[in-house]
RNA sequence: GCGGCUGUAGUUUAACGGUAAAACCUCUGCCUUCCAAGCAGGUGUUCGGGGUUCAAUUCCCCGCAGCCGCACCA
């Protein structure tokens, strides 16, 4: 077996191969791309749909408490009113102007220095202006404070309040510190807020560092109806999954469910990413593949929760990305929106890093609460088992069909070598897709295209397994360059179409990953492929 | 969004202040009895816009796009 690796430069050699073979393009591309965009070729949109079959099939119909739902892209506006996007969708950031870094607002912590004495400061002396507070009692600001969100935030800011009173030579009490994050900071006082790159302690002079929260919001807006006023604004959805709880109650009322069951969907999401970096990884406009699985308030979250990341964690497995290259990344308590109960991310080791793959939110029944606020329709369900009526809890597994579609390249592309005519070593690109993911299955070569009867033979079969798979048909060129061309969009399986097949019906079957090969006939290829397909 | 680097054919790269080249890929024909063979032929390129210049793909500016780092990623 020849030895087999990835490149260094794995992404440069991947989006190449993907431009070059028809996976993945940049969008517009004729107008110079769009950022955070992509269209998918005459292969990637195979691969595409394989994933999303694969997945449909597995999640959705091969099991008894799933059904599927496809909801429009533009929702009622209110939908993101109830589920907070219009709100929380926006991170308010904060640019230093001096060192360039960038906090997000409400992670950038600040204080105002007060120190009590018993007698106010001269002003001339000290520039400090004292107020009155009581008998004997002063209090006078010294400077400001910052520093970031951490374990010790108050603690660092503390510290720093110190320093700042010992390196003015102030003596008096501290007043005690009242912290603040950057979103409640106003235009009078953000002159004298120090960045905490730059030390994070300042006096009463104005030193401009910092920046005014500016909002990005996330979603992109558009108007319903030709007039374009604010009350035709609607939003082109950031997730799918509020298409699946703006619909509980329909899918209640006529799918014959019964809780536990999960809704699964699979569309487009849109999000006006900041940055889109890494290929396809983060992109503007993507395709989600979400469920909201429904259990009772008092049922067992813990145990569906974990169900499901196991299920995600074995789908993954078998859709070809390796054990070794996932993992899971519980997301930190402190960390986790007020009615999240946990979120666990399938991470997945792309080339440019440890990302995430597939989220896992428990999600309490905040969603479909909510919804029934701003609604004003009830989301109650009755359990004819319990005899009574709850709001039900959910557990959302999510994941991206891109990314998933790229880490199945970035898992899959690998260059060894094989043989050429004379034995001699060469330099092989091999996709090792799955099976069941190949945009291609089966390749029908005729072994030399100058004898019409083999070619006949070829044709033939090709036709026949047309019907029900995505075939290739190829009889230009040398039979082992053939074979490298389908090795490197990841075809699983050539057939060789040879002058025994016209004695027997026999014909070479050749295996991309091993290049092993043996004489099947027809009959065992289609056993082959409804097996391996499945 | 900031900083650095970059942009020539589908891909990878070369060259030049005087109007662009190679390899691979792709396509056609011939040849070919199992791993990128050979011969002949064909398509196709300076990211966009401005400026300097007699002349710009080359130099300058602005956009756009990409890569790397920082920041961000509900």
């Amino acid at each position: 077996m020849s030895t087999s690796s990835a490149p260094a430069n794995l992404m440069d050699a991947l989006v190449s191969l993907c431009k070059r073979r028809g996976f993945i393009f940049p969008s517009s591309d004729i107008y110079g791309g769009l950022n955070g965009f992509f269209d998918y070729g005459p292969l990637g949109v195979e691969l595409k749909n394989n994933i999303k079959a694969a997945w449909w099939r597995d999640f959705v119909q091969r099991r008894d408490d799933m059904v599927g739902l496809d909801s429009s892209i533009i929702h009622h506006p209110t939908t993101w009113k109830a589920s907070g996007h219009v709100d929380n969708f926006t991170d308010p950031l904060v640019d230093c102007k001096v060192s360039k870094q960038r906090y997000r607002a409400d992670q950038l912590f600040w204080a105002a220095v007060n120190v009590e004495t018993d007698e106010p400061f001269s002003i001339t002396l000290t520039g400090l202006q004292s107020n009155h507070l009581g008998p004997d009692k002063y209090i006078t600001l010294i400077g400001y404070v910052s520093a970031l969100e951490s374990e010790r935030t108050n603690e660092e800011l503390l510290e720093k309040a110190e320093t700042l009173k010992r390196k003015k030579g102030i003596r008096g009490k501290l007043h005690p510190l009242v912290p603040n994050d950057f979103t409640y900071a106003n235009t009078e006082n953000i002159p004298f807020i120090p960045s905490p790159a730059l030390g994070g302690i300042n006096g009463i002079d104005k030193v401009d560092q910092l920046m005014p929260p500016r909002s990005f919001n996330m979603m992109f807006e558009t108007y319903v109806g030709a007039l374009r006023d604010d009350s035709a604004v609607a939003y082109l959805r950031p997730e799918t999954a509020q298409g699946i709880f703006i619909n509980f109650k329909n899918v209640l009322d006529t799918g014959r469910v019964k809780v536990p069951f999960g809704i699964a969907q699979i569309g487009k999401a849109f999000r006006n990413e900041i940055n889109p970096r890494n290929f396809t990884f983060r992109s503007r406009e993507f395709e989600q593949m979400e469920i909201e699985y429904f259990i009772a308030p008092d049922a067992d979250w813990q145990k569906c929760h974990r169900e499901w990341i196991d299920a995600g964690l074995a789908w993954l497995e078998s859709i070809g990305l390796p054990r070794a290259l996932l993992s899971e990344y519980a997301h930190p308590k402190e960390k986790l929106s007020h009615y999240s109960k946990g979120t666990v991310d399938i991470m997945f080791k792309f080339p440019f890093g440890v990302q995430e793959l597939w989220g896992f939110a428990a999600r309490g029944d905040f969603d479909l609460t909510q919804h029934q606020q701003f609604s004003g329709k009830s989301m109650e369900y009755f359990d004819e088992a319990a005899k009574k009526k709850y709001v039900p809890h959910v557990v959302e597994p999510s994941v991206g069909v891109d990314r998933i579609l790229l880490a199945a390249l970035c898992a899959g592309y690998a260059e060894d070598e094989a043989p050429d005519e004379k034995g001699k070593p060469e330099k092989r690109v091999v996709l090792r897709l799955s099976p069941r993911l190949a945009p291609v299955k089966v390749a029908v070569l005729p072994l030399v295209k100058n004898k019409p009867e083999l070619v006949a033979v070829a044709e033939q079969l090709h036709a026949k397994l047309q019907r029900k798979h995505v075939v290739f048909y190829d009889q230009s060129g040398a039979i082992g360059r053939r074979y490298r061309r389908q090795d490197e969009i990841g075809t699983p399986w050539c057939v060789t179409i040879d002058f025994d097949t016209l004695a027997n019906g026999t014909f070479t079957l050749r295996e991309r990953d091993s290049m092993k090969q043996e004489r099947i006939d027809e009959k065992t290829l289609f056993a082959l492929l409804d097996e391996k397909l499945d």
